[in-house]
DNA sequence: TTCATACTTCGATCGTAACCGAAGCATTCC
DNA sequence: GGAATGCTTCGGTTACGATCGAAGTATGAA
């Protein structure tokens, strides 16, 4: 009867709360188990197993067995691209899903978006590294420069042992409450280690909250100025 | 408990059949009616009147009153944008809703989409009217050059009265089968109609193809060369 | 071999939302 | 005024899918 894409079809994947809940854990690009994947959803294995193979059949997201493991991660990074996006038109729609309290303030200065640093300081560390050059953005993807090597190895980053890795790099990632870009990948990951090991941040027990001591925050404002 | 916006909530608006069929006849750009949504969506009035509050309070939708007509909208051009990005990757993902049959070539040919030409025909047109500089592209938004007036004219286009309208008068429309931007707007519009009007095409009856006659097919390849 | 872990499949329950008939407003036309 | 049109609200039915317990399969460890 009707012709042309089926956009019914995907919305219903994304339209569930645990499937929803699984993408937006996957957009991190790390691959997660079965397990850890009903856990972030707040479902049983059963459940989530279920969702799983709903999200696989419709091309949202591929699976790679490892021993008695199985780990999922997005299909591509057409599928991450979507999830942003609808991230990004939801929250121009006021469509939060936390409730406001004490902890806000906090959440959109420093936040975990999976294993690297998002919210205010986030979006702020990509803007200083780019406009040092440290990172080069043409269009859509970024890229350590040359002369950013030295930089970040200035830091007690090894972007040789980093580069290793299958999982991108670098890699941008929209921020939904800043509405731009912070830094994600494996070197977002090293870098919010970085700063944790050098004691200068921890993650709040109850939240995504990142917390900054008062010297660790003096020294990561002058690190990365506006 | 989990942050951050909540793309369940615009999934599952869009995940409902009869919604994304409104949804989807409403990225013309042209305000419609609930009696017109609901056959679009084959659903009765009642049920559509449920589907549009609920599109609209979830601000995908806006509504003007007139007369004793509702007129709906949709809510801003993001909302397209979104709608467009799901059907090129629920396309990209093979999720079509047609039955593959004699006819589907044809919808790939040329086909209406809302109310301007679309398909390989469709993308073809804009493309010559770029290279020739009829239009100019720059980025996003499309814009019709001091000199493609002129030949828009001799086409029998009249700018000036399609500029008067509140409606854009080019707008790129991303083609779901061909994976790039074809023409809509009024201009689109215009140029659909004087093509019927001069006996090159028609519609077909059953399905969203446009049929061209030999002639018409002729000239309207040599108007718009690769 | 036996046990443990990781996950899938089956089966049954349950809640929600899509659906439409009927009735209720609002606006316009005659 | 009354009738017709356009749409919303209400109420009740129905169907689908999310959920989880229990059982089944596969891999690895002891």
């Amino acid at each position: 009867m009707k012709e042309g894409p089926d956009i019914a079809r995907i919305g219903t994947l994304i339209g569930d709360p645990a499937r929803a809940n699984m993408l937006t854990a996957l957009i991190g690009g790390q691959a997660l188990t079965a397990t850890e994947l009903a856990q972030a959803a707040g479902v049983t294995l059963q459940t989530a197993s279920s969702h799983l193979s709903k999200l696989e059949d419709g091309g949202l997201i591929a699976q790679r067995k490892q021993g008695r493991h199985r780990y999922f991660t997005l299909a591509d990074a057409a599928v991450g691209t979507l999830i942003e996006s609808m991230m990004g038109f939801a929250a121009s729609r006021g469509h939060l899903r936390h409730k406001p309290g004490p902890k806000d303030p906090a959440l959109r200065k420093a936040r975990v978006c999976y294993d690297h640093l998002a919210g205010d300081y986030g979006v702020r560390m990509l803007d200083s590294f780019v406009a040092r050059e440290v990172i080069e953005s043409d269009g859509e993807n970024l890229k350590v420069t040359e002369g950013g090597q030295g930089e970040l190895s200035a830091l007690g980053i090894d972007i040789g042992k980093l580069a290793a890795n299958r999982r991108p790099l670098c890699k941008s990632c929209l921020d939904w409450s800043e509405r731009r870009s912070h830094l994600a990948g494996t070197l977002g990951k090293a870098l919010l280690q970085n700063f944790m090991e050098k004691g200068w941040a921890r993650r709040s027990l109850e939240s995504r909250a990142v917390l900054f001591t008062p010297e660790g925050e003096r020294k990561f404002l002058s690190l990365f100025p506006v």
